[in-house]
DNA sequence: GATTCACTTGACGAAACGCTCAAGTGTTCT
DNA sequence: AGAACACTTGAGCGTTTCGTCAAGTGAATC
């Protein structure tokens, strides 16, 4: 006899070959735009570029001073960051500056950032 | 004289090259712990598999049908979202069931697929 | 104890990524 | 108009990542 408390080994009380109670995952688009975002988050450089923002609207030069980089690489971060509509900007004079899209946005980063504060869980 | 309406096109009222009120990132190796979560969330296929996830606990198989993906694969991807310790595992019998690791990354996870349902934001 | 089931792992090639350099654009100042 | 400033962009290149295949592990069953 099996050893465990299982009447038997099927997952979900159905037989395993079977197709009948299958989740579904999350609509297709839905997830691509989602994991676009979390994809673009998932980089050190730019999330570190996005904790800046997160604290105030910046121009290039600046964020260039605060990150102490390349300008040319921190440009190539924020294209990236503004295809994603991550960030969005606002021209003065000769400066763009660069801010946070949306609350969403920061909130997600702030969410992200707290998790990563934490030194584990296991409950 | 200048066309805006600021005294000076200096960004914070700082005179430019100076590093006067420089602004700093977050703590390195939260901002990389952090990184690393987005990292894993920023993989279409993984999202989805954790889509499934963030509904039930799953069985490596049941994940298998349910994305109609080669075992191998998903397997693979597990591996990482274990290495991360974004998926939780415990065995039962020939079957080992992934659940999220925790209520923040699940949170993170159901976040991230909200603002992909929204349209857009612009405040 | 040999076989089957349910996975996991290592290796390899293809594709995606990120950085750097050099050149280009737009704005302001002289 | 020309020079200077503040970026942006395209191309090239080394690195990382992903999926696949074949082989390996561990628990249960025969």
């Amino acid at each position: 006899m099996s050893l465990n408390d299982e009447e038997e080994p099927g997952c979900v009380g159905e037989k395993h070959g079977s197709a009948v109670s299958v989740v579904q995952p999350a609509d297709e688009k839905i997830c691509a735009r989602a994991a676009g975002i979390f994809r673009a988050l998932g980089d050190l450089s730019r999330l570190r570029l996005l904790s800046l923002l997160a604290q105030r609207e910046m121009c290039v030069t600046e964020l260039t001073e605060c990150l102490q980089d390349n300008l040319a690489a921190i440009s190539q971060r924020l294209k990236l960051l503004r295809a994603e509509r991550i960030v969005a900007t606002r021209r003065q004079g000769k400066h763009i500056f660069y801010r946070l899209a949306d609350s969403h946005v920061a909130h997600l980063i702030a969410n992200g950032i707290a998790h990563g504060e934490e030194p584990d869980e296991q409950p």
